[in-house]
DNA sequence: AGAAAACTGTTCCATAAGGCTAACTATCAC
DNA sequence: GTGATAGTTAGCCTTATGGAACAGTTTTCT
């Protein structure tokens, strides 16, 4: 509960920045080392690390160091979390029109709209 | 294109708070005023009215004043943004998907995933 | 062994976020 | 016109963000 309101949190925060979503479609494309998602940014390195700290900390990416290099994979099960909310917010807004609909329709029928 | 980006700038960082996500929960069920959506949080009027700020920036909601009280009402084609992005990045990684299984199912053509 | 590559850790800086209190303005109800 | 109501403005505090520089550390290459 607390947990969930806590991911979503991470989740939209990690995404309010163009750099991480940038990140993010580059591996939608696949895997990719530290290094090579961070070329096309002209940013130092460690900035750059701070936002792949950020993904995986939100749970949008996993990953592991092989050698010396940090592999990079998105997690896509995590969207879904976005997706759930997004869903619940248009029932309560399309169940209300659906229920001032009804109210609409059927002048007689009892049920407070508001 | 850069708008485009920024509106998802500020719509995530709107999203990225619990309070603001309360409230627009409560949107869904019908507009209200700022005083009726602030009376759940145990928080300053003004503090409060910061959250609202924000979330009229991004667009998520609009408001205008009748007299000396604020309305305020969800904006649902808003979050539409976020359904295309979401849809968009689904795109890519179930379209990397498909090149995969392409490529699994017919060892023989030449579709270097990756 | 020695050098280069690929991060990582540490510290610093400026700005924004999220909260507070106190004082102010503009309605509305008598 | 007085007083309560509903926001608003202004200022302050603390923590988080997004960036930089510079000095390690661990692997890999020759």
């Amino acid at each position: 509960m607390e947990q969930f309101s806590n991911s979503l949190d991470h989740i939209f925060q990690a995404l309010a920045d163009p750099t991480r979503r940038a990140v993010l479609e580059r591996l939608g494309h696949g895997p990719a080392s530290v290094g090579e998602l961070a070329m096309p940014f002209d940013m130092a390195l460690p900035s750059f690390m701070k936002h792949i700290t950020m993904l995986e900390a939100s749970g949008l990416i996993r990953t592991h160091k092989r050698g010396r290099v940090r592999h990079c994979s998105i997690e896509p099960q995590r969207l879904a979390l976005i997706d759930g909310w997004l869903a619940d917010q248009r029932a309560l807004w399309t169940g209300r029109t659906d229920r001032l609909e009804r109210f609409v329709t059927q002048p007689g029928h009892k049920d407070k709209p508001r």
